[in-house]
RNA sequence: AGGGGUGUAGCCAAGCGGUAAGGCUCCGGUUUUUGGUGCCGGCAUGCGUAGGUUCGAAUCCUGCCGCCCCUGCCA
């Protein structure tokens, strides 16, 4: 009995729009019971993360509830769109994980259809054509406290509407010089209802239609119209388009248009430390301070690819975050944390010193080497092993050997005994510097006896590094990324972002030592350098006579952070 | 009295009249051949605020306050 109850608590709770879909399909509202949503892109630029939320949201309610999401590319604006960011926008979505099929549309594809309905409003006398300039229109709109005043076209005859029009798709008539207007309210207190603008004069080269057009038809007409012409159940976008509603649920109640979508209305995605709009990340770009697009600090889906972020990581981000009204902003923090759990998972553990330390073992023959073998992820058993070459002069990093330590510190020190990953303890016996006191290079002494990391009297030793072999050491070239921005809010303070670049979000590393499974490494592959982070080749400069590799997030590093409460 | 939204912890977010889920962060502890991971525990007498209704209110009612969006021939 009581088993019922708790079952119902471990459901997870639903999102508003979910509730809204169980709802509508409990009450049959919904043609079929087929839940038809769509991710509608403007081509008009580059996807990023805020993106993800509206494809997750879009293609997985249709997933959850066994309908379909169409891809609707909004081209209704020539002069902003092109071809390039169509294709780069498919790629994205591949990238996430989802599958449109069949139903890709553009509304470019109803042009023809939006234009006969507007013949048709004109007939009806729902539709006039005005001559007001963009000046005159905006004076004539009101404000947001006074009605505004019909135009004087308001009233032209239904006869030479039609003319007008014809004339407008025909070219007759320069841009500017007409517009096409729905009859709605003048005096509505929502500005998005006095008059709407449904059809502009553009001479415009469309990425698709070409030079068919030059009349093109907006927003506010033409996404309602679409949605009804596919049969969308839910449309679903961002607050912003609220006030918007009621000219869609106007458009959609056109007469002759059979099915009726609804429109609701989420908050958009937005994340600390991070530049969400197109234009300052466009900006970014042109002025120089990242690569491009696809520079992997930029928070793109291109860019965090390319920064080593899996797919998986991202859904299950936006999935955590959940789906609301109010407008909030993500902690920076549960990124990483959904990032390195995913990876934790999957990467492949290997052994990178970053910045070397020559470690010289005084009782391990000069000419030997040993192949040891090292799990390649111990949270996979199934991931297997590989062979590392060992020998007596090896690298660790600098920060693991202190030759005076500090309080709580147990790497490697004078007089002290640490494990080798997967290989050996070595003990601290000397220590070589230049005149200035650097420490060039330390000694060691090992125990035979602790082949594999452990010992048959069973002492402990407190600290592990991870080395790599000096004779077998490869090369590479590391880029070490971090947040672009070092405030919450760019700009918050001065009112300009660029006060608050952060100048150390990309620190190149050259002189790094890494085993030599590496050589084998291609983008792609997800790694995990032991106790530093996980990183990723570079999908444009790796290669096997350079590797480069990106730092895709840091491992947590408590020690440090304790360091630094100790500071 | 312009319109439309929205206020639950440092950040997200459940809750839908029966006495504040969960996650992230943070803080302890523990395990550990990664100072990683895992595991255990702590973190709102309080739900913007003031009243009201009720045996009982984050949930219902009223007033007030805060924040966001809207005056493109952009989407």
């Amino acid at each position: 009995m009581g088993d019922v109850e708790l079952d119902k608590k471990e459901e997870k709770s639903l999102n508003f729009l979910e509730r809204i879909i169980e709802d509508d399909l409990a009450s049959g509202r919904v043609p079929g019971n087929v839940v038809v949503t769509r991710f509608p892109p403007e081509p008009n630029g580059y996807l990023h993360i805020g993106h993800i939320k509206s494809i997750c949201l879009n293609f997985g309610l249709a997933e959850k509830y066994g309908g379909r999401c169409h891809l609707r590319f909004d081209d209704t604006n020539p002069e902003k769109e092109d071809m390039e960011y169509i294709e780069s926008i498919k790629r994205d979505i591949r990238w996430l994980g989802f599958d449109w099929g069949t139903y890709e549309y553009h509304a470019s594809d109803y042009y023809g259809q939006l234009y006969e309905i507007a013949l048709k409003l004109i007939k009806e006398g729902k539709a006039y054509v005005d001559s007001l300039t963009p000046e005159q229109m905006k004076e004539y709109r009101g404000t947001l406290t006074e009605a505004g005043r019909n135009s004087p076209d308001r009233d032209r005859p239904i006869e030479e509407n039609l003319r007008l029009f014809e004339e407008m798709h025909a070219g007759k008539h320069p841009e500017g010089k007409y517009l096409l207007r729905a009859k709605l309210d003048m005096a509505s207190p929502n500005i998005n209802m006095r008059d709407p603008a449904l059809y502009r004069i553009k001479f415009a080269s469309h990425p698709r239609t070409g030079d068919t057009w030059c009349i093109y038809p907006m927003y506010d007409y033409t996404h309602p119209i679409s949605d009804a012409i596919e049969g969308i159940t839910h449309s679903i976008c961002t607050l912003e388009f609220e006030d918007h509603r009621p000219a869609y649920d106007w458009a959609t109640s056109i007469d002759g248009i059979e099915h009726a979508p609804h429109q609701y209305e989420f908050a958009r995605l937005n994340i600390n430390y991070f530049l969400m709009s197109k234009r300052r990340l466009l900006n970014l770009v042109k002025l120089g301070i990242v690569t491009g697009w696809d520079d992997p600090r930029m928070p793109t889906i291109s860019g965090i690819r390319r920064r080593g972020y899996s797919p998986e990581s991202m859904r299950d981000f936006v999935s955590r975050v959940g789906v609301a009204k109010v407008e909030s902003v993500v902690d920076y923090n549960l990124l990483e944390f959904c990032v390195r759990e995913d990876l934790n998972k999957r990467a492949k553990r290997v052994m990178v010193v970053l910045d070397p330390l020559k470690v010289v073992i005084d009782n391990y023959p000069d000419d030997q080497v040993e192949y040891i073998e090292a799990d390649n992820n111990p949270e996979d058993p199934l991931a297997g092993t590989r062979l590392l070459p060992f020998c007596r002069e090896l690298y660790i990093e600098q920060e693991d050997f202190m030759e005076t330590p500090v309080k709580g510190y147990h790497r490697l020190f004078p007089g002290n005994e640490i494990r080798l990953k997967h290989a050996y303890y070595i003990t601290c016996t000397s220590v070589v510097k230049d005149s200035e006191g650097k420490v060039l290079e330390v000694h060691c002494s090992y125990d035979p006896g602790s082949k594999g990391g452990t010992t048959a009297d069973g002492r402990k030793v407190k600290g592990t590094s991870h080395w790599v072999s000096a004779r077998h050491a490869i090369d590479a070239e590391i880029r070490l990324y971090d947040k672009l921005f070092t405030t919450e809010y760019p700009g918050g303070t001065t009112g300009n972002y660029l006060d608050d670049l952060n100048p150390e979000s990309l620190l190149v590393v050259n002189n790094s030592k890494l085993e030599p499974s590496l050589r084998d490494a291609k983008p792609g592959d997800y790694l995990q350098f032991m106790r530093s982070g996980y990183f990723t080749p570079d999908s444009h400069d790796h290669s096997a006579q350079h590797p480069v590799f990106n730092r895709s997030v840091t491992l947590k590093d408590s020690w440090a952070k304790k360091l630094q409460k100790m500071n």
